[in-house]
DNA sequence: GCCCCGTATGTAAGCGCTTACATTTTGGTT
DNA sequence: AACCAAAATGTAAGCGCTTACATACGGGGC
């Protein structure tokens, strides 16, 4: 497993005949340097096959030309193509993404980021909003650039790409309601560290509130963001001895491990129960019935949330929040209620 | 947006009054510290908020505790809860994990192993074994330990961590054989970048042949990891004058879009077609009917992957290959041919 | 032909850490 | 109390790159 040391920028600039400050001019596109002299150059970095050292880079320029990531899940669909996006325009930028995963708990999350930033991460793509001041204040004292993602919120400080979690359930409970659903009930995540999770819940009283009708007391499970737990926090509210005719999830993986649940219960979806989703991930069209879900558009958000961290990156300077539109996908598992 | 520089190891040093080299012995726990000197410099770390940078880390230890790992999509979960599991077992280790994904483009896949080398990756995980020859000899060149997931080769120079596709294809195809089809249709990935596709096809063709029967000619469709392309495919074989009675798929993916577009179809499934699938993803236990599939051992494929690049990197030399177990989990998808 | 200035290139000083080697300290022996 | 090996600590030389600054070059205006 013996083999030459790699070569060098020095090397590159022996070859060349010329100094290593031309060579890493022309690696860095910064300009002021001769067709002729980049084009020999060029030659010597092909025939010595350099590439340059990460951490030598890194060390002299202070930068790695990598973003962080630290989302709360990847072992559902519902953070994948909005990731996918936002590493492909990071790429095309010549930036490398690093993923972390947090589970859903805060000191994790809290743990991951240090270590990105330690990694040297130049800056962070951050989920939601909910998280210690002293984290904030961290990134500030590093400087480090970030943005919020799958959230919104109007004249924040913080840089938001997102969407109205709350305005999009506002919306389709109010669908719900108008399909005359009078007992509703609500399977979304754990609120505690979700804030998302929270806004949809806020949103879905005030459709109730907006409403006006008479319905019965709003019954709210939550559970963990996976199918089992969706199956049987259905159980729990069908327990009910006046069950809700229509259950409006947090998620589309709620949703979907409801429907399957129902459906074993031989309960007719959405017949005997309505089951809307959000999110609108690839599973909600696939089983059946399929799902009346929000959707949420993922890949518009990781490559608006990539384009800004580039921008903050280039600038050095905060740049505006972008609010994204959700749109109701109506497809199967949301009906009427029954006539009583 | 200013700040003061952030606390070097000088910084640390000058604070616990040692010298760098007692600060650096603490921090990588490389033995021959006092336990009081240790708590002194632990105490300046703390106080001054101290962390290391990673280029200059990198570029004196020329080491990034970094590893990288190239899959072909993150779109579906075929590769998810392995990722997981692999990241778990490095991050247990104070190891970073880089993800790129390739798209089943080796082009892009070439591409992405330089990237990943050229940011300091210290090992790689790549899935399956067929690649460029040059590809290897760079990895050598540059002294890489690398493992190939997913698959599995007796007698290889490469350290395989993963599983046999043929064994586990064939078990599967003796069992659907085992009950009465006798017409089945195949539909796999795209064989030309997939090691793994083409050797579940084998493992298909040897079923057939050791069994014995008369069986109609074997129909096979390739297609790309979408649902939508499993939907088509099956298309494609019912348009035959003799449809198969059972599709074998390989990979859940495909088989979860056959399923779907046979019932949309009006076929029973399994009474009038029999679909299986490969994998074992969380979708094949949601849809209606419940997958017949192969179970493939994606935790401990991770963990193992993990620790061989581990131990690998810690003994500078290569380390055995890891076969694991599949096994068929019967669910509801495969049944019995309807009698002539 | 001379001067001046804008542009191309070279020089060299770090960036913050690890580690081989040198030096000091420690504590057990005699 | 003197001695010595082993353990702890210090010294300082890089690691390979970027970049501020210094210098060289080249061509138009006079």
């Amino acid at each position: 497993m013996s083999h030459t040391p790699l070569p060098t920028l020095q090397d590159v600039a022996d070859l060349a005949a010329v100094s290593t400050a031309t060579v890493s001019r022309c690696l860095n596109k910064s300009g002021h340097v001769t067709e002729k002299t980049r084009l020999k150059v060029q030659q010597a970095i092909q025939t010595l096959g350099y590439s340059p050292n990460f951490g030598a880079q890194a060390l002299a320029a202070k930068r790695t030309n990598t973003i962080g990531a630290i989302i709360p899940t990847m072992e559902n669909a519902i953070f994948a193509r909005g990731m996918q996006a936002f590493q492909e325009t990071l790429a095309e930028n010549g930036i490398t993404l690093i993923i972390a995963s947090c589970s859903y708990r805060p000191e994790l999350e809290e743990e991951q980021i240090r270590s990105l930033v330690a990694r040297g991460a130049d800056a962070l793509l951050l989920i939601g909003q909910s998280r210690p001041d002293a984290t904030y204040q961290f990134l500030a004292r590093r400087n480090i650039p970030y943005v919020l993602a799958w959230a919104h919120k109007k004249g924040s400080e913080h840089c938001y790409i997102g969407f109205d979690n709350q305005a999009a359930a506002q919306t389709i409970t109010r669908q719900v309601l108008e399909l005359g659903h009078r007992n509703l009930g609500v399977i979304v995540g754990l609120t505690q560290n979700n804030d998302r999770a929270r806004d949809r819940i806020t949103g879905i009283e005030h459709a109730i509130a907006d409403h006006g009708a008479k319905t019965a007391p709003l019954q709210v499970i939550e559970a963990e963001y996976t199918f089992q737990e969706g199956a049987k926090a259905l159980d729990q509210l069908l327990a009910n001895p006046t069950p809700p005719t229509a259950v409006i999830c947090g998620n589309d993986v709620l949703a979907v491990g409801a429907v399957k649940r129902a459906k074993q219960l031989g309960l007719a979806v959405p017949e005997d129960l309505s089951i809307t989703g959000f999110a609108d991930i690839e599973v909600s069209e696939l089983i059946d019935p399929e799902l009346t879900t929000v959707h949420v558009p993922h890949r518009e958000m990781g490559i608006a949330a990539a384009k800004s961290l580039i921008a903050m990156l280039k600038t050095q300077t905060p740049v505006e929040s972008h609010l994204l539109e959700t749109r109701i996908v109506n497809r199967q598992s949301l009906g009427p209620a029954k006539p009583h």
